[in-house]
DNA sequence: GTAGTTGATGTGGTTGGACCACATGCCCTA
DNA sequence: TAGGGCATGTGGTCCAACCACATCAACTAC
């Protein structure tokens, strides 16, 4: 007696009504992370919509990091609550600068500005830290693929981002990372010397780790922003300047 | 020649097949801001998928901010690429709020640290410090609603974002405002006494916007984390103190 | 001739039904 | 008892039809 009459007096989308019933649940505590959306075909029946409609909201939810869709029988299967915002907005990013209506400059200066927060906020016991210290011994490693090192570049910053504490700072790294990955591995491929800058990236890194667990936030996020735009100036982001004007 | 085969492969879902269709478009340019997609039937057509699967990976993108569906005929129809990240990571914040995931309290952290940035970074010259001072000047008016009060403040504060000219940021600030904006308006209806607020509020935002205009951007930065943060406490959110992000 | 009406056309929105691939678990057989 | 095979229930995909809507062109009435 709920769905149809807002579908008729609010004009609202079928999907829509779906998506508000959903967040409803969650919002109020009846699904929470872990658990289990109604089948498919019982969620359609019990709200008096098509199961497209029920599909189409699932699949923004999906893209969203709010739920996994899994066939099949059994513990994986059917659609479970998650929490991935990284994902969710790392997608959107990608997708907007992808239409050149997100500039990638802004992007990585929004990125040391997150991260510079981050790693100075971080107090000297985070126990983040101490994932941050094993990612640098394991990039230490003498034999090691560009791709990899890049791989643990990634872990050893969002390890930082998350040592300040805030999911949503934390949630913007890891989404910033992502929608300019594609990017920075292009950038890199085009470094003249990657033994010198890797053997540069390696100091830095020790410097800025040395500085938190020094109590002393405002060097470490000196070191954490003159170490990202180092990287990308000696890259060649050549776009600082020249990105497309805002609208 | 393409789709079949790719499906087949990688396994990759349909609708991410044509998702992955329109973001290629996007990122070469064949398809910009203001541009139509293809119709559901005919693009369903081309890439050899169902109506449904075209369907999915349009409403993904519609909540993603990247396109906007319209029925019926003439320019206001159709499925047509437009660029609101703000949407996007709005929705997306608001939903992982609501599985209590992604804490107020770190929301609010975060909006001081991007904001009292912003105001740093923004020169005297801004051209959206106009509108700011003009949103000052109505939210003066005697006789305001407490509604909208709150939506000029809304606007106020997004218009100080916009000034620092990082598009990100200014994304990332009105999704942020989004995603609690239910929970401050809760907030607020606490208060014991809305005009002293009120008129507390007022002053703050002249002396913001008066340090900004003085290109004293640290006292700018100081003054807007006070004042952000004085709010929510004066409302009862017990949340941690924020530094002004480093000028 | 002009003004109003009416139908054709093309768009997204929604529905029901059908079939597939998959993963589990029970049940029956050897 | 150990093994294979079917029943069940999940999401994934496709199809065909219909609706509501907005525009535009042709037609009709004056």
């Amino acid at each position: 007696m709920w769905s149809n009459h807002i579908n008729y007096y609010l004009r609202m989308r079928t999907h829509q009504l779906v998506l508000s019933w959903i967040e409803n649940e969650l919002s109020g505590g009846r699904l929470t992370v872990g658990g289990r959306l109604p089948a498919e075909r019982t969620l359609a029946e019990q709200l008096k919509v098509s199961r497209t409609s029920v599909r189409e909201a699932i699949r923004i939810l999906e893209a969203m990091g709010v739920v996994r869709a899994g066939v099949g029988s059994g513990p994986e299967a059917g659609t479970v609550v998650i929490s991935d915002p990284t994902a969710a907005l790392g997608s959107a990013l990608r997708l907007h600068v992808a239409t050149q209506h997100l500039p990638v400059a802004d992007i990585v200066e929004t990125r040391v500005l997150l991260e510079s927060w981050a790693v100075a906020k971080a107090g000297p016991d985070a126990p983040e830290l101490e994932e941050a210290s094993a990612l640098l011994e394991a990039m230490a490693a003498e034999d090691l693929a560009v791709s990899d090192f890049l791989a643990l570049d990634v872990r050893f910053h969002l390890a930082l981002a998350d040592a300040a504490g805030n999911a949503v700072v934390s949630a913007m790294m890891g989404s910033l990372r992502e929608s300019i990955q594609g990017y920075a591995a292009e950038l890199t491929s085009g470094l003249p010397d990657w033994e010198a800058t890797a053997s540069r990236l390696r100091a830095e890194h020790q410097d800025i780790l040395a500085a938190i667990r020094n109590d002393d936030g405002g060097q470490a996020a000196r070191l954490v922003a003159a170490h990202i735009e180092g990287y990308y100036k000696e890259a060649g982001l050549a776009s600082a300047g020249t990105e497309p004007a805002r609208p």
